[in-house]
DNA sequence: GTTAGGG
DNA sequence: CCCTAAC
């Protein structure tokens, strides 16, 4: 076969060149990363919380009255979260500020904005928002996990904060205190991921699930990686939206802090991290799809499309394609509810409308699970834009508050709505600080700043500057444009703990509780540090022009090439141009069947092959001119 | 800043 | 397309 190749090539592409066997090319295709499998299967309900953390933003002050009448609602579920509690379950409350253990009233204070308690059933289509003392996480049968409460970021903070702490004046360090808090508000399923914290010496209040806790507890390194185990042990696909839900509810109390903390804190330490966030839930979009594209291959696969609620999914033979027209794969419903000036709404579902995996029939039904849940992570990881609607409109501008947005107590919540893009860079999560908040690994600084390629590339539409910008706000004004807007704004940024703020210290405890799910990765990945630029494959013209740049100037000038053929493509470097010159000489040295992706016209993969071989041997030649010469001779002789 | 090559 | 090493 060489040899017959060899002879064939001189010609159409003008090259008449050797053929020099071609080594057969590395394969580097790239075992997809694993990620932790678990890790992300509560990225994307926090990035829901972040949303709706900042709608919160102005209600994060708890309103304990308003509340209260939100937990009368829950009667029933609120009988059975205190039947819980009296059964044996033990709480740790975390102490809110205004809790007094030896204070009857502080109590009742505590008792009316506790705890959200829900059936799963209900909690699965039913995230509430609320305020609510911090409870511990207890395992308790029937009942499933839920909210996080806002009182608990406090005590959180004050434990972070440690001296720094300013504003929030109770402290909570001796875990007992907070046990004798009220009734608790978040109950976690048990059988779900929740385990842990019943596995939890009960008394400990500063362990299992309870991120917040942890976070409180300044002794508590170890309980973070313990917990962060834990997390990792959650797999179950299900569980995820509970955990999921629990970790929204946190998410948005830490959001509903992070404008303050955004006032104070911007310095660099903040920005590092956000990097450090970008790591955790970084995806690469890249090699995501490549991955994909693998999968797909398998001809006969199964397409799971997961659609409704996180909780759910459904499989079918055909993919369900996504209700909105450009391609966002979710959009959550949100119902809200508000009394006074605070605005409360529940999320009923989260919806991914289009989730398209495809598994060979052969495939385990782990592996399925864990394509779902990579696809889950990788489209939540891959860096989601948040859109807020408003009567159907989306609303562009973040600075905007929800009164002037429209969205007040008053005015008709009820059209407010939340879409889940993709997006084409990472934005950073709330969830993802996988380290302790307290202190950020100095490797962090590491962290490539480069500017992701947004899609605002495509669309033409600026994007907002990120970092520190995109900690902000919610958007209020509305406009009839559809086009997203690549505002990264929805997404809370990292406060550091070291701050001053309390305030940050409050969104920093949250973070690392709604990161407790996921896995922490001691070592950031490189390449989730930065965003990758929107894929652009070359069209046959580039490939066309490619080739004859290379050619003319051969391998190893890129920067020529790039000049010369490309200097008017900003989008294409002379990276690319190299990268894509290697693709296509790969591409054209196998089987047209094993082609993918827009075919190459045969003659420019006969130029490509023909010009490689030239420039291979050019090169030879500058290195060992006798035997490259003789061997130029001979091919040249053999080819005529 | 470029190249080259692995991922 | 990313990331690095080596220029």
């Amino acid at each position: 076969m060489v040899v017959k190749r060899k002879l064939n090539c001189g010609g159409s592409n003008g090259f008449d060149f050797p053929n020099i066997p071609k080594a057969p090319r590395s394969s580097r295709r790239k075992v997809s990363g694993k990620r932790s499998d678990d890790e992300s299967e509560i990225c994307a309900i926090d990035l829901l919380a972040s949303l709706a953390g900042k709608l919160l933003e102005e209600s994060e002050s708890s309103s304990t009255s308003t509340y209260a009448s939100e937990a009368d609602n829950l009667d029933h579920l609120g009988g059975l979260i205190k039947q819980e509690l009296e059964d044996g379950y033990t709480t740790k409350p975390c102490k809110s500020e205004f809790f007094d253990p030896g204070n009857p009233a502080s109590k009742s204070t505590s008792e009316n904005t506790s705890v959200t308690c829900l059936p799963f059933s209900s909690f699965e289509n039913d995230c509430i928002l609320e305020q609510t003392p911090v409870s511990d996480c207890k395992r308790a049968s029937g009942l499933k996990s839920l909210v996080g409460s806002i009182t608990e970021e406090t005590c959180v903070v004050n434990e972070d904060a440690g001296s720094e702490q300013g504003a929030n004046t109770f402290s909570l360090k001796d875990p007992s205190q907070l046990h004798s808090q009220s009734p608790e508000s978040v109950l976690l399923d048990g059988d779900v991921k929740l385990a842990p914290c019943t596995d939890q010496v009960p008394n400990d209040s500063f362990k299992g699930y309870r991120n917040h806790s942890k976070l409180v507890c300044r002794d508590d390194d170890e309980n973070y990686c313990k917990y962060y185990k834990f997390s990792d042990k959650c797999k179950s696909y299900r569980p995820l939206s509970r955990v999921g839900n629990r970790r929204i509810m946190q998410s948005v109390r830490a959001i509903s802090k992070l404008k303050c903390f955004e006032d104070t804190r911007t310095d660099g330490r903040l920005k590092a991290l956000y990097r450090k966030r970008k790591l955790c839930y970084g995806y690469n979009p890249w090699k995501r799809e490549t991955i994909h594209r693998k999968r797909r291959l398998s001809d006969k696969g199964l397409v799971v499309n997961y659609d409704g609620g996180l909780s759910s999914e459904s499989v079918s033979n055909s993919p369900e394609k996504g209700e909105s027209e450009n391609g966002d794969f979710s959009a959550a419903k949100i119902g809200l509810l508000s009394k006074d000036s605070r605005v409360k709404f529940s999320i009923k579902s989260l919806r991914i409308p289009e989730l398209v995996i495809e598994v060979p029939e052969t495939a385990t039904v782990g592996l399925l699970k864990r394509t779902v849940k990579e696809a889950v992570t990788a489209l939540l990881g891959g860096g989601i834009r948040i859109g807020v609607l408003v009567q159907g409109k989306k609303v562009r501008d973040d600075n905007n508050t929800l009164s002037q947005t429209g969205l007040s107590c008053r005015e008709n919540l009820g059209n407010l709505g939340f879409t889940l893009e993709p997006g084409l860079e990472t934005l950073p999560v709330p969830l993802c600080s996988e380290t302790p908040v307290l202190s950020l690994p100095t490797d962090s600084t590491k962290l490539s700043e480069r500017s992701a390629a947004s899609p605002a590339l495509e669309t033409g539409i600026p994007l907002p500057p990120q970092d520190e910008d995109y900690l902000i706000n919610l958007g209020n004004s509305v406009e009839n444009n559809d086009e997203l807007v690549p505002h990264l704004s929805d997404i809370p940024a990292d406060e550091q703990p070291s701050s001053d703020s309390r305030a940050l210290v409050p969104v920093l405890a949250l973070e690392s509780d709604a990161l407790a799910l996921v896995p922490v990765n001691e070592k950031p990945k490189r390449t989730e540090l930065s965003q990758r630029r929107t894929r652009r494959p070359f069209s046959v013209t580039e490939v066309e022009a490619l080739v004859s740049a290379v050619e003319e100037v051969g391998t190893g000038r890129w920067r020529d090439v790039k000049l010369r053929s490309f200097e008017n493509a900003s989008h294409r470097t002379y990276v690319d141009l190299k990268d894509k010159w290697k693709t296509l000489v790969h591409t054209a040295s196998i089987s047209p069947q094993q082609r993918r992706g827009e075919p190459v016209p045969q003659e420019l993969l006969d130029r490509v092959l023909g010009a490689h071989r030239y420039w291979t041997q050019h090169q030879m030649k500058q290195n060992g001119k006798h035997q490259v010469a003789t061997t130029m001779v001979v091919e040249a002789g053999s080819s005529m």
